[in-house]
DNA sequence: GCGGCGTGCTTAACCGCGTAAGTACCTGGA
DNA sequence: TCCAGGTACTTACGCGGTTAAGCACGCCGC
């Protein structure tokens, strides 16, 4: 086979200039055939792209960056707090979800742990000025937080993974935590809960601020005995500890809403641990749920949402935003109530 | 101020030819001098040196990898199994160490989540062949794994998270499974334990063929009355579906292992659903502890590593097989048992 | 019949780096 | 004195794309 007849077809991967050879272009022509940008005839355009996938020609990301062009990647930076990262399920899914809705457009993601939000900032801008990525995607915002100013200056593609008010002029994707919490709220109180209180996350961040002024809203809207929000650091520990502190006291909490799942889940067995029977003495709710909800005894009601679904969707934003396409804050589905059996009305 | 009569420095950031303009060199004695080649004097090296951290440089990954050079990127590929990447903490904690460990040599990583295997071998083949990447981790190996010899064949600098009867020729690091699995049986037996079940992971994976080699020959060295081990997909809900099975019989087990942390969270809930109380019906012992492990009631005894750090030394791993450093198979410390409340006398 | 213009393509100059090949200079040995 | 050989540097090209500028050609109106 291929006795000399043929020239054999290159070992190294093609590249733009063997595609070009192929179609009988140049490789300018090639190069606006692929990125189907204006100059070149329908009838040459089909006949380069047909000649790249005969090749199985991909553009090496390299050099796209370097001619300022694309480069097919996305950014994250997580900043890593105490010991959440890990532990809580929402950020793999996420990523999960993100890795999703950008291998739809051949994108990949490049991920970056970093220290605090000045590194952060310092990544950015390093991997703008090096094109190794055309856009970034940040989560856990506060509400005064230097990243959004930083990147909004800097006119990069970028998106907010949380609620409008701390995004700024950036796009943002967002659930409403307040519709959410309302929910719950009001399915506890409909089973006869007055006393309702709320383990928090980091006071900081931008979506707890907006929970706990929905909470203390709602308590004085429903006319509540009790709603207090203890904030915590989001870690099991900290949650068994709150729930020890809330349930110590003589008129303690009926119910508890815990801001995440681990904490819901360390509170289930501080209050066992304290002789309390759940759901009979005391209701829990935990805040996005995740397997470990449904595998405790008694399986926790939470607040579901689909998290890799709002990746996914996230993706699509930043490749919109990359796309120079308008994009605003666009909102996700709230997390929904699912009822399971670690509530039921008061003692 | 700078009126003019210094040139302003150059808004956009500082090139090599910067650098050398500095220094008062040549573009390429500069490039010498900053990638520690021979070829440049002691002073030069130290001049150029000393203006690249004046003027901030940082070489641009893309025009590197690009030029055949490094790209400061270490690739992984995650197969997404069923359900089990974002449950798992394993995988998020792996990842925070490896970024730890790649972050001290200003490494970053890109991840990029696969369909299956085939998919995985053309990414791998990809990131070559742009130089997007310098070198790659893969895990979960199976016991014939086509990545392995396709990585091997392509000489690309790899590092397998997996024993080494997997890894054919690749570096590797693992932690002797067989040692942590032979502790916690011996520690069961030892407490008065005959029949002990074990709730597998996948099959076909190359460490789940260990562990289950190991316990077999465990079983008749100990003369054990049964060791059966049954495989499972690692979900909760399998775990869950499989501890049921092995005590619905007669002569069920007093103590069971689990291949991870989920299904043992899962496995007691099943086991306390059946009206057994562990630790006194019914020894537990998880393997991969994870926070959940300390937060369920009891809390469960476990095999317990440090992953973040295992991940740190993979990177490193990679690091020097990537600067062409002979690398072999090194082996972590193994995981060893935190006896907690899950494990006791068999009644 | 001729200048002007849009179309479709080619040419060539980059992007920022690495590096082989070339050059200038110094040293030392015959 | 002259040349071989080493050192320290410069020059120039290539990596694989993008893209501004240039060019040939057909078509139009006057």
């Amino acid at each position: 086979m291929n006795r000399g007849s043929s020239p054999p077809p290159p070992a190294r991967r093609p590249t733009i200039a063997d595609v070009a050879r192929a179609a009988g272009v140049s490789k300018g022509a090639a190069s606006y055939a692929l990125n189907g940008r204006s100059g070149v005839s329908e009838a040459t355009r089909s006949r380069v792209v047909a000649a790249a996938d005969a090749l199985g020609f991909r553009a090496s990301s390299a050099a796209r960056a370097l001619a300022g062009a694309r480069s097919g990647v996305a950014g994250l930076t997580l900043r890593r707090p105490a010991r959440t990262l890990a532990v809580e399920p929402f950020y793999m899914e996420l990523i999960t979800g993100l890795e999703a809705g950008l291998a739809a457009h051949s994108y990949s993601l490049l991920l970056q742990v970093v220290h605090d939000h000045g590194h952060e900032i310092e990544v950015h801008r390093r991997w703008r000025h090096d094109h190794s990525v055309d856009g970034v995607l940040i989560c856990d915002v506060g509400v005064d937080d230097g990243r959004v100013a930083a990147l909004e200056e800097s006119g990069f593609p970028a998106v907010v993974i949380g609620p409008p008010s701390a995004s700024g002029g950036l796009a943002g994707i967002w659930s409403d935590d307040g519709v959410s919490l309302a929910e719950a709220v009001r399915y506890l109180v409909a089973l006869g809960h007055r006393r309702i209180a709320r383990v928090g996350g980091l006071p900081h961040l931008a979506h707890t601020e907006i929970r706990t002024r929905t909470f203390t809203a709602l308590a004085a809207e429903l006319g509540l005995d009790s709603a207090v929000t203890v904030p915590s650091d989001y870690s099991g520990e900290d949650g068994a500890r709150v729930t020890r502190e809330l349930l110590g006291v003589r008129e303690r909490p009926t119910a508890l809403v815990y801001d995440n799942d681990i904490m819901a889940v360390a509170g289930l067995a501080a209050a066992q641990g304290m002789g309390l029977s759940v759901p009979h003495d005391l209701s829990i709710v935990a805040w996005d749920d995740s397997p470990v909800c449904r595998l405790v005894r008694p399986p926790l009601t939470a607040l579901v949402r689909d998290i890799s679904a709002y990746g996914t969707r996230a993706a699509r934003l930043l490749l919109a935003a990359i796309d120079g396409r308008p994009v605003g804050s666009v909102h996700d589905e709230p997390a929904h109530l699912s009822p399971r059996g670690s509530t039921a009305p008061p003692p």
